[in-house]
DNA sequence: ATGACATCGTTTTTT
DNA sequence: ACGATGTCAT
């Protein structure tokens, strides 16, 4: 996303040459293109963001659609946000009128306007993956399904992944017995969903795909409407995402699609890159505009990422460049252990932070979230402020869901999963009897659990009475004024209040959390035309707010490469190089998942500007154990001659070199954490080729213990890869 | 109803 | 190693 603001500032709004100024001649083409569909292959740091806003702009300051001929569909709000502010900084109407969101945003907002037609009560409610979990589970439940057979997990998958892919229960294909188990509680699963009135994200888009392809009427007026459909990060959309947007498109609309193949790094939740191929062929595309030229980066992290990406099979080819310096060679660094190449990178961000780069203009990105504790513990000992992204977020608080229940229920008193929630909560002596009860009972008269609740009689029907006493009293009062009521009378706020003792800390930050939804709520009426009950509900779900809080002050970026897809910085560290990590290990089985995993390798090396660090560590604790890991095959495959090694290679160190590293073990009768075995005589170590009586020949990959008890990992040729007991497994040397 | 203990899983994640 | 979740006893 944004980098071209700053160098491009449009004070000059309106006319057509103001728009297409300072735009290079492929960009420019992608604006001017005629109203035909396209695909731009927009390349990291190309300006893609700029373009597709540039593109809307020119097409409703040139009067060639209306604002409200446009959609244009992103995957998150941030995204959809950018979009929105960007488009009215350059134009001078009032963007509202234009449909901009997510997918999900986007569906959402069809299926209210057409409840019915969708056969959806008005004040349906959205499942978040948590809340689909526990629907999930009280299907399987009712269905007596083994959740040691079938873990609910898996359930999850197998309804997301097959309405991903438009298929209803009774369209999946059902090739054993255990499969068609699965579609049972698939089939079961939507049914409840439909009796309780909610529906899961992907439910959001199936239930709108098929309302429009089910009722023609309304599928031509959108039709006739959306003129031109743009949609950011193609390469993300999954098949049915594809096949709503073909749906909208029609005959005669132009979809306008920007993405990278390159980046796609999302298959793993159903992304499908395939959908660019198909574009091309069912739109009939005849040309594709690359934007190759690359406004971010110096040219040597260019070209290590060119290098690396060139690896890949199946790409729609591209190679990025720039009009900069080379720049800078790339930094690797090679630490004994990962509490080392913490160390290290921490003293790095202090030097840099003291020449003047400022905290925020770097991260530190990694392939999964467990390697951020390393770094943790090494920058609070270093003093450098930092943030971790992608904890959890403000919605998905205890506290607060527990809020949104109560609300939920006032809206939707259908809504089980809500009422299970909180229908003791605070308790109220209803026990699990007292819920099991009431199961049997709805089940019996084929109500709802509310209904059943009412019927009981006793503390149950007390909550029943609370909820419709809540209801009434706030049926009139605007939004700040519900949640503030149900805060109170819901007996959530003073349950936190009444905390003492060692949990006082932690109620305490409850309470404040649940002002803050006061404020939210608040915040949102202020900023929404529709500042119902439902819509702040919806927006809840729908835009569970950022992953962290807390912005504003000067600070280290910690996050996954995953989650760094689109930002930039200064200085840029990729840390955890190694084998099995980066790429990770679990990527070996499926198929393309070493490209995928280069993928992510291309994203994470084009967020930098200016520099760029390469580390990895000999020696790794994961999962409580100690590994030893080789160097990561991506740091081969980029060219020598743009890497500037820092450490010596300390396979070739003598061990006494290690103690220089190792932390200090004053007073401690624990022993240090073991260096990299020291290599002993006749002791196997990485790397090393051997043989094997049954699996043959192959190269030592991972070493546990000394290096002559313990195990090692060996990469067969023929047999793949295994651990070997040391004692038992009659290794030589080939 | 609530805390102590056991068990499990552990790549990436938005909506 | 560690956190989340579940079970069991009180």
């Amino acid at each position: 996303m944004g980098n071209q603001v700053s160098d491009s500032p449009f004070h000059l709004q309106g006319s057509k040459m103001d728009l297409l100024s300072g735009l290079n001649p492929e960009q420019r083409a992608a604006v001017e293109l005629p109203a035909r569909s396209a695909l731009i292959l927009a390349g990291a740091g190309s300006g893609k963001t700029r373009v597709l806003t540039t593109r809307i702009a020119y097409l409703i300051s040139n009067g060639l659609v209306s604002p409200s001929g446009v959609l244009a569909v992103t995957f998150t709000n941030k995204a959809s946000k950018e979009m929105q502010a960007r488009l009215s900084a350059m134009l001078p109407i009032n963007t509202r009128s234009m449909w901009i969101g997510t997918f999900h945003g986007l569906c959402n907002r069809l299926l209210r306007a057409h409840y019915r037609e969708a056969n959806l009560p008005q004040t349906f409610q959205i499942l978040d993956s948590s809340d689909q979990q526990s629907a999930i589970k009280r299907v399987m439940k009712a269905l007596n399904v083994d959740d040691e057979k079938y873990p609910p997990r898996e359930l999850q998958n197998f309804i997301g992944r097959n309405k991903e892919q438009g298929l209803r229960a009774h369209e999946v294909e059902a090739y054993d017995p255990y499969t068609r188990r699965k579609i049972e509680v698939f089939a079961a699963y939507d049914e409840q969903c439909q009796r309780e009135g909610v529906v899961d994200f992907s439910e959001l888009l199936l239930r709108c795909y098929e309302l429009l392809s089910r009722n023609q009427q309304l599928r031509e007026h959108y039709q006739e409407r959306f003129k031109h459909i743009l949609v950011d990060e193609f390469q993300d959309t999954n098949p049915l995402q594809y096949r709503w947007l073909k749906l909208l498109a029609g005959q005669s609309n132009a979809l306008f699609a920007v993405g990278d193949d390159d980046q796609s790094i999302y298959a793993f939740r159903g992304a499908n890159v395939g959908n660019m191929q198909e574009l091309l062929r069912d739109f009939h595309v005849e040309n594709v505009i690359k934007l190759e030229q690359n406004y971010r980066s110096h040219g040597n992290i260019l070209d290590a990422a060119n290098a690396l990406i060139s690896r890949n099979r199946n790409r729609l080819g591209k190679e990025l460049w720039t009009a900069e310096h080379k720049g800078e060679p790339l930094r690797v660094y090679e630490a004994p252990t990962d509490m080392d190449e913490a160390r290290f990178i921490a003293d790095e961000v202090r030097h840099l932070h003291r020449e003047g780069v400022a905290l925020s203009e770097m991260a530190v990105l990694y392939r999964s979230n467990a390697q951020s504790r390393a770094l943790e513990h090494a920058l609070v000992a270093a003093g450098v402020s930092y943030r971790v992204y992608g904890g959890q977020r403000f919605y998905e608080r205890q506290e607060i869901k527990h809020a949104l229940a109560y609300l939920r229920l006032l809206v939707n008193q259908d809504d089980d999963n809500s009422l299970l929630r909180v229908i003791n909560f605070p308790t109220r002596g209803i026990g699990a009897r007292s819920i099991e009860q009431l199961q049997e009972s709805a089940k019996q008269y084929n109500t709802t659990l509310f209904d059943a609740a009412a019927r009981m009689g006793g503390k149950v029907t007390g909550f029943v009475g609370l909820i419709e006493e809540m209801r009434s009293a706030t049926a009139n009062l605007p939004l700040p004024e519900i949640v503030d009521h149900v805060l109170a009378h819901s007996g959530l706020m003073a349950n936190y209040q009444n905390e003492t003792g060692a949990k006082k800390h932690e109620a305490q930050e409850r309470i404040d959390n649940l002002n803050e939804l006061l404020n939210a709520a608040t915040l949102f009426v202020h900023e929404n035309e529709d500042d119902s009950l439902v819509a702040f509900l919806t927006h809840a779900t729908l835009e569970a707010g950022e992953h962290q809080a807390e912005a504003g002050s000067d600070a280290l970026h910690l996050m996954t490469v995953h989650a760094a897809k689109g930002l930039e910085f200064h200085s840029v560290f990729i840390s955890g190089l190694e084998e099995g990590l980066f790429p990770h290990q679990n990527s070996q089985n499926e198929d393309g998942g070493l490209d995928e995993e280069r993928r992510l390798m291309y994203v994470a090396l084009t967020r930098a500007r200016r520099r760029l660090y390469l580390t990895f560590a000999q020696s790794r604790m994961l999962h409580g154990q100690v590994n030893y890991n080789m160097m990561s095959s991506f740091l081969r495959e980029l060219p020598d001659e743009l890497l500037q090694w820092l450490s010596p290679r300390l396979t070739q160190r003598t061990p006494s070199a290690f103690r220089a590293y190792s932390p200090p073990a004053a007073g401690s009768t624990k022993l240090p954490p073991a260096p990299p075995a020291p290599v002993k005589e006749g002791a196997w170590r990485i790397g090393q080729r051997v043989f094997h009586q049954k699996f043959g020949e192959g190269t030592i990959t991972g070493l546990e213990g000394n290096g002559t008890e313990g195990r090692v990992q060996v990469n067969f040729k023929h047999a793949g890869s295994k651990w070997l007991a040391l004692e038992y497994a009659k290794l030589t040397s080939a």
